[in-house]
DNA sequence: GCCAACGTTGGC
DNA sequence: GCCAACGTTGGC
């Protein structure tokens, strides 16, 4: 039952997993989520849906675009068969970075779970601060 | 089933 | 290096 286009947001510490490994890479499997809400947001991924890749750690900001290649299955790095992953690609990298500091500057995106959830890892974002943080990195959908 | 202790994440 | 947030674990 696929719904609407969906946007979403993925960080990433770049020592672990950066955006120049994935653009490098083409491809990846979005693996190693172990949290229950994490998990719920990657099942409802989309093939095709765009996703915002952050940088957490070292950088603290969104650099680029990618999208969902492949739906949710079984994360081959875990134990228990519950957990999930998706395959991503990279789109394309922003043309300016958004830091989270310019992010939680922007009174419109106060609420998004980047700001109120910083634990999270995976999350949606309402299109309308997809598209404000896109604008905001001087790029276009 | 509750809750204290502990571990992890991630910003500062 | 510290601390806040929050998930998990284990004793009861």
């Amino acid at each position: 039952m696929a719904g609407a286009p969906g946007e979403w947001l993925v960080k990433s510490e770049p020592g672990s997993y950066s955006w120049q490994q994935l653009v490098a890479e083409k491809h990846t499997c979005w693996s190693g989520v172990r949290n229950p809400l994490a998990r719920s947001h990657l099942a409802a991924m989309r093939k095709g849906d765009a996703v915002l890749f952050y940088h957490s750690g070292e950088g603290k900001e969104v650099v680029g675009i990618a999208r969902v290649t492949k739906e949710a299955y079984p994360d081959p790095t875990a134990d228990d068969a519950k957990w999930l992953a998706v395959d991503l690609a990279p789109d394309r990298a922003l043309a300016q970075p958004v830091s989270l500091a310019a992010i939680k500057a922007e009174k419109s995106l106060a609420d998004i779970a980047l700001v109120r959830m910083s634990r999270l890892s995976v999350m949606p974002l309402p299109r309308a601060a997809f598209d404000k943080i896109l604008s905001m990195g001087k790029t276009k959908r």
